[in-house]
DNA sequence: GACTGGATACCGACTGGTTGGTACGTTTTT
DNA sequence: AAAAACGTACCAACCAGTCGGTATCCAGTC
């Protein structure tokens, strides 16, 4: 994870894999066949210790939907702090360098974006329904989130210091300004 | 371009580079020092190439300054079409790779995307002065579209086919209608 | 218009180090 | 005793970058 988060997945070689990890190469290569099924490996550990960790997150608890959502959104961006490769992801960096060079590793890190989109989707249905909103689907609404994660540590990676986890931040709460109207807007027009 | 596009920055070798320009390594290294430069040039030519490309859109003529910012948007959805490879960020795709490795692709990349994002900065203060939008800046504002732009991307690369282009368009319709909702909401409540 | 000298452009073989991956032996677990 | 785990030495291919040489261009000179 620290290895690809901060160099790349290409530009990790096995060496520094295993130097890291204090294993030799030998071991690495009895535990996987390539180092393409490392790639796809750490996709899938990634997608697994992700999910349980948001599975256990706070913000399940309010009752009204959009504010699970909301909480959600705020709950992401606690996260986001210090340097670069302590709050990116593993999945979106993986898969901008190897979506076509691997067919295996874009399909893990697909899983892995969209498996964390999905554990949002009964939420934003709830809150849909709820609010009345028309014109999109908790599925869109849910690949949107994702969208802004991910473009928002792209745009981190451009700066330096405190300013990339600001960044981030910054553009998180876009994301929820837009889904505070969403809901918001389409409440009030409800209630008319 | 075609390459860093495809298989990214580290995964491209100067040999490829070489063979895909028709171009001996000889005169390769005559013109560039190193790779890194080749990729600081690289930014810089897709930040001067793009920029052109906007300045001369159609969407500048609208009198109504948010016509103007969803104009752009507009204009973006129609670019994105056929494989990844096609529509990408040259400059978003190397910064994820080399943030950390090379701090002078780091800046190249940075003011490709923050030039990008610049461009549109006079028609959102406008927007904003018009509308009465609080609670943001013309700046923040911009760099949300590079953000959703570039989440776009990484998200579109985890599909093959049609379906990467299809998700790209989706979430820009997102974008658009976050900047729709925000113009056009505080709109109706400055009326009142 | 022919000649010259120096700068620039370019070539392709070469190098030292690194790459992912293998072969084969040894240790540890079951 | 068998199988799984692990270590070491090694390999061919490839990597970015170098180097000595050649071709081309162009300003200045006669």
């Amino acid at each position: 994870m620290k290895l690809v988060r901060s160099s790349g997945y290409s530009a990790t070689s096995v060496d520094q894999l295993c130097a890291e990890a204090g294993v030799t190469k030998g071991a690495f290569f009895h535990h996987f066949p390539t180092k393409e099924a490392l790639g796809v490996a750490a996709a899938e550990y990634w997608s697994a210790s992700t999910s349980g960790y948001f599975a256990a997150a706070p913000y399940h608890h309010h009752a009204d939907p959009v504010d699970r959502v909301l909480g959600y959104i705020d709950f992401r961006m606690a996260l986001i702090g210090g340097p670069v490769e302590g709050f990116s992801c593993v999945a979106g960096t993986m898969v901008q360098e190897a979506f076509r060079s691997s067919a295996a590793i874009r399909v893990a890190c697909e899983a892995s974006i969209m498996g964390n989109a999905k554990a949002l989707e009964a939420d934003l249905a709830d809150a849909i329904a709820q609010r009345g909103v028309r014109g999109t689907t908790p599925e869109s609404l849910a690949r949107h989130v994702q969208t802004v994660i991910q473009g928002s540590f792209v745009l981190a990676k451009t700066q330096n210091g405190d300013a990339s986890a600001d960044l981030a931040r910054e553009q998180l709460g876009h994301l929820r300004r837009y889904f505070s109207m969403l809901f918001g807007a389409a409440r009030e027009e409800n209630l008319q």
